[in-house]
DNA sequence: TATGTAGATCGATGAGCGTCGATCCCGCCG
DNA sequence: CGGCGGGATCGACGCTCATCGATCTACATA
């Protein structure tokens, strides 16, 4: 682990950084895009009471009991199921008339590695 | 638990919800507000990957050797940086010319912990 | 005091987001 | 076949965001 904490010198050559450069190799940005692309979608307070209720639940639940739990219009409850499926968090299943949705539980797994 | 696979009967009075309501109790609002806001800051691969700078490095980082990790000006990794001390992800200290940056470890705990 | 430097702030710009009503699609049932 | 109902999609609106160059502030040093 590099010690970043030195002050770094000033009166340098000019065109120089101000720093000794960080180590910082790409293959953590991969990871980074990845993992900001689940909490992206776990940033909104609707998405995460959503995904709240799915995981409590620990099975399917049909659409029509999620919407009636938020005060939001049924196609906004919809945009935000996309942003969940589209972020691989959620899957869906239609049977019949009606829309069934259920955690995809490996999605959360490599944020919730990382934050420890 | 309740279960929620069931599917809703059609053929309902007019008027009626499609499911029986489920009891949602409205503590769960405020903590997905406030994870939300924690993880909308996360939702960022710049910000991302700052906080896991900040977080491998466990101690304070200077700016000037944050900035030089991206590809981008300094005003805007200014802003990023702000972005996660408004969401209290982080803390910062000046000294002298310049200003020093660490995580705040609480902040994240909630989060973590509920993602299990 | 004057100059240079680190970092924050400002203003603008273009892209994206959350929300809604209206509409479309497709199974269901009379 | 025809109508209904659950859910997804569309188009629009207002707001937020990420980014930049320019500027501002505060400190250090000559």
């Amino acid at each position: 682990m590099t010690d970043l904490r030195l002050a770094p010198k000033t009166k340098r050559p000019a065109g120089e950084p101000c720093c000794e450069p960080v180590v910082y190799p790409d293959i953590e940005r991969a990871q980074a895009e990845r993992m900001a692309e689940v909490a992206k979608a776990l940033g909104d307070p609707v998405r995460m009471q959503l995904v709240d209720v799915l995981r409590k639940h620990a099975g399917e639940v049909c659409v029509c009991e999620l919407v009636p739990l938020f005060e939001l219009s049924q196609p906004t409850v919809s945009h935000h199921l996309k942003k969940l499926r589209d972020a691989g968090i959620v899957g869906s299943e239609r049977r019949g008339l009606w829309a069934y949705y259920y955690v995809e539980p490996e999605a959360l797994e490599e944020l919730a590695a990382w934050l420890g």
